[in-house]
DNA sequence: CGGTTAATTGAACGCATTCAACACGAGTGG
DNA sequence: CCACTCGTGTTGAATGCGTTCAATTAACCG
């Protein structure tokens, strides 16, 4: 049961039809199970991927066994394009995920093609905006306020009044530098204050979204 | 008395000739003066930006006053490549510098130049891959590590025993998402337990490089 | 030298972590 | 339908790392 995440991302706002065609020529869909690997850590970086449905996480594990979790790529986002000759980060499937895989050397070969090109500059660019702005939390923000921007970049993808947390509470941790008991207490805190409603642990929705975008800052 | 940064970041090893040739088809040259900015926060991205002589900071402030540093670029660095429409970052001369700029329509109208084009790529990558470092060090490490990271990076770029700083501890802490009396507390400790050891508060050493590496992790 | 800024050190506090116990939900089998 | 289990999430109490605020020392520049 592959539950739907609508491709209403922000970050994904713009033409999407182009992009698919150029990915449907040059590349092949695979499909990964829930937690499986799309690719390792240091693997070497031969292919671009497109979420198609599902969602993607990019992990880190240092030799001692600390995790950051890099970003979560949901339906319509590019990832893979992050380094140079190996991979920084290894890609896992969050859930069950359909994804759009073309070589690189398939894409250059199409160099030129304005509106690949294009497409790649752009995810690039976003994807750089994304580590700047991750930086900027992880550096200067307290845990109530990486719980709240979380929730709120969350929230934003979702139109309607409930939104959905594809990812479990170690995955958020790890994402934003704290341990899961801290994730945990900052959301029963912000719950607490009518700021944001859980009636599961995997659901919510946004009560004060003033107060919540505040905390975000 | 401008200090001489040297040219020998591992980073930037590459035939930097040729794009220095490149930056000088195209460009043109700059002088900023100490702590003078090179373009704010939320301006426009419609430069290039390569660092001939001195050391630039980007830095981030957001609306309450927290401050956080994003890199430091030597020269031979490409900087300001960063997003898309806008900077997220300001760059400021943390020394006296000679900037090349280079206008990013004029770049463009080189397309194909191969050599140029890889340059770019090139630059961007690397950009990611600090990004990146950046986010697994704030998400995952100690105050300790942070420093000790931060001093292996400065050292590996002198070649000789000593090693300049060529920042203050605050631009230091902003960049380690830290405080300046905690960065002061773990240098002493460092150089306590004669892993490094500091001259001045500008100049240091390092004693125990495996120590060091351990550390940096 | 004095005057000024930058860096270090000290002591108390507080936020996030750690370690441990408990609650909840989904599946499974009696 | 309930009991049992396992994974996941929540809560509590104690510890500790990094911060905060304040005072001191060191470096820099006239």
């Amino acid at each position: 049961m592959t539950l739907a995440y609508p491709m209403s991302d922000p970050r994904t706002a713009r033409p999407a039809n182009a992009l698919t065609d150029a990915f449907d020529r040059l590349g092949m869909r695979m499909n990964f199970s829930r937690e499986s690997e799309i690719y390792a850590q240091d693997e070497d970086a031969e292919m671009f991927y497109r979420v198609v449905s599902g969602v993607v996480r990019t992990t880190r594990v240092t030799l001692d066994g600390r995790r950051q979790v890099g970003d979560f790529y949901y339906p319509g986002d590019l990832f893979g394009l992050e380094s140079g000759p190996e991979h920084r980060f290894a890609a896992e499937a969050l859930t069950d995920c359909e994804i759009m895989v073309v070589r690189r050397a398939a894409v250059r070969a199409f160099a030129g093609d304005a509106e690949l090109d294009r497409a790649m500059l752009d995810a690039t660019h976003q994807e750089m905006e994304r580590l700047q702005e991750h930086v900027v939390m992880l550096g200067r923000k307290s845990a109530r306020e990486r719980v709240a921007s979380f929730l709120m970049s969350i929230a934003q993808r979702q139109s309607d009044g409930h939104a959905d947390l594809p990812m479990g509470r170690q995955d958020m941790a790890d994402y934003l530098g704290l341990t899961i008991e801290t994730v945990s207490r900052m959301l029963t805190q912000l719950q607490g204050e009518s700021i944001v409603e859980f009636p599961s642990s995997r659901r919510f929705q946004v009560r004060k979204w003033t107060a919540l975008e505040a905390l975000a800052a």
